[in-house]
Formats: C-alpha cells, sequence, structure tokens
DNA sequence: TCCTATGTTGTATG
DNA sequence: ACATACAACATAGG
C-alpha cells in the first residue's frame, strides 16, 4: 500500500533498531527483491554494523549503517507494491515472504522486510559517497524547489499525456501514487484524461497547489499516525463500488486511464 | 475461472 | 533522441 506518506510511517517501524548493532543477515539471494544489489555484499559487510538513522525520500527509504571498521553503510529499501517493514523477537525463524531480515542481538529482536508480490527493491553501497540511487530522487513535492514553472515545463513536454499518468511520473511527481494522484486531480477538479498540454496557467497552478496541500497532509496524517485521511477526502470513497463524491454528493465514477483504475467525480472534473 | 490490487520497467511504436 | 502506451513482473483474495 505504499505511497508518500504511508513509507514514511513505515520506515519507523524499524527505529527501535537504530543505535543497536546487527549480529546476523538472513536473506534469500535468489529474490528478484535483490536483483539491483549483490546479496553477497550485505552477508558480508552487515554484520558488525551499527544502525545509525534512517530517511525517506519519495517512495524509497534509505537506513544508514557504520560497518565494524567504520566504513559507512547504505541500505535502501523499495516497498513494491506490498512491502513491509516490522520488528520481532531475534532468533525466530523466517517465513516465505521475509527476504531480508537483519538480527540484533543487544536489542534481543530482529527487523524484518517481507514482500509476497515481491516488486519491492533493496539497494546497497558501502563508503562515504552518497548512492547515486539516493541521490537521484527528485526533490520532494513539499520543498521548494518543487516549483510551479517546473510543473509547467513538464506539461509542456508532456503535452499528449494524461494528467493521471503525469501525475504518477517520479521524476516530477516523486512519492505521488495511484490514491494521490485521484486525490490531487479530484481536489483540482480537472478530469484525469485531460491532456497535460491543453492546461490554462491557472490550472496547472492548482495541480501545482494541490500536490503540495495533499502530501503535506497526507505526511502530517498517514505518515505520523498511519490513520486513514477523513472522509472529506476522496480517499474514504474511491474504492466503494457506487461511491459518493463527498463534495457534490453525486456517485463516482471508475475507469482505467494512464494504465491504472483512476477514480473521479464526473460532476465536478469535466472533460471539456 | 476471472478480475483486481496504494508500483516500476522494458520494449514496441509513433 | 524523445514521447507515449502497455505488457510483464508474482501472489493473494474477492
Amino acid at each position: 500500500m505504499p505511497e508518500l506518506a504511508e513509507v514514511e510511517f513505515i520506515r519507523k517501524r524499524w527505529n527501535p533498531g537504530i543505535g543497536h548493532f546487527v549480529t546476523g543477515v538472513r536473506l534469500h539471494p535468489r529474490s528478484r527483491i535483490f536483483k539491483t544489489c549483490d546479496p553477497a555484499e550485505l552477508v558480508r559487510l552487515l554484520p558488525g554494523a551499527r544502525l545509525d538513522s534512517s530517511a525517506a525520500a519519495a517512495k524509497q527509504m534509505l537506513f544508514r549503517l557504520t560497518a565494524a571498521d567504520a566504513t559507512p553503510l547504505w541500505l535502501g529499501l523499495h516497498l513494491g507494491m506490498t512491502g513491509e517493514l516490522s520488528t520481532r523477537p531475534a532468533g525466530l525463524p523466517d517465513t516465505r515472504a521475509e527476504h531480508l531480515i537483519l538480527d540484533q542481538t543487544t536489542a534481543t529482536q530482529s527487523l524484518v522486510f517481507a514482500d509476497f508480490r515481491m516488486f519491492g527493491r533493496v539497494q546497497f553501497q558501502s563508503g562515504p559517497d552518497t548512492p547515486a540511487w539516493w541521490s537521484c530522487i527528485a526533490p520532494a513535492v513539499t520543498s521548494s524547489a518543487f516549483t510551479l514553472s517546473a510543473v509547467n515545463e513538464f506539461f509542456q513536454r508532456r503535452a499528449r499525456t494524461p494528467l493521471k499518468a503525469a501525475l504518477l511520473m517520479q521524476e516530477r511527481f516523486p512519492g505521488i501514487g495511484n490514491w494521490m494522484a485521484d486525490e490531487i486531480l479530484w481536489r483540482a477538479a480537472l478530469h484525469p484524461a485531460r491532456r497535460c498540454g491543453d492546461l490554462s496557467p491557472l490550472e496547472v497552478k492548482k495541480i501545482h497547489r494541490e500536490t503540495i496541500w495533499v502530501a503535506t497532509e497526507a505526511l502530517a496524517i498517514t505518515g505520523e499516525t498511519f490513520a486513514d485521511p477523513p472522509a472529506s477526502w476522496l480517499f474514504q470513497h474511491r474504492w466503494k463500488d457506487g461511491g459518493i463524491c463527498p463534495r457534490t454528493k453525486k456517485p463516482l465514477e471508475r475507469a482505467t486511464i494512464g494504465g491504472r483504475t483512476t477514480c473521479w467525480s464526473p460532476a465536478r472534473q469535466k472533460l471539456a
């Protein structure tokens, strides 16, 4: 289920491990999860390392560790569609969907990364330099680098792309996923199939403003407590058959747009 | 049996 | 080279 705010919350599930040392690593090296790293490196370098801190950016998480010989270690996790982090008492056997387990004897606990669909990813790098897979993430939509002109430029270049598909592009809307994209378009009162190049300057401004608003609120609610947003959000209505728009009180519609199931309020979001 | 799923990416086409 | 569209990935649940 992870988009921006869920990732921020799930990242903190490993907080109990911060300051503690890794005593053992268990993983399933043949899993697709490890396609973009070398599982042998994890096994070689993580034991003896101390977990120092973590951070989230877009839909990715970074765990910073220091190896026994003081080498900085960078562990990156992407939750894909069904990834989860948890902690549990150390020494318990792993199950099939658990791909990476860091045992921490000091804290008598294990840090677990599970993902049954295996769309998630593990990245790993050692040394002082920030890994490219972390530094290349686009600046957050809640940062000052997410400017109106950047969105304008992006929409010009993607002139024929439906708005819904554009909002899912991580290079410009990092951390936005399917439900946040629908929420943004609903608040901006723009039909998800509108083409990026056809928007008026005011309409682009609405997208820009609502993107920042939805991300900020979602981080404050879901990112802090894992609670769902309130009933005044489209979020609460978009999956239900026969869902009603909380603003117009008229029926919501669902269709595949930009390759993803999309929900919108026809009374509020018009094509023309 | 068939369809869906809060994600990304490789590949084909224009 | 660049933009666009979509199948493919793997598994569970309705």
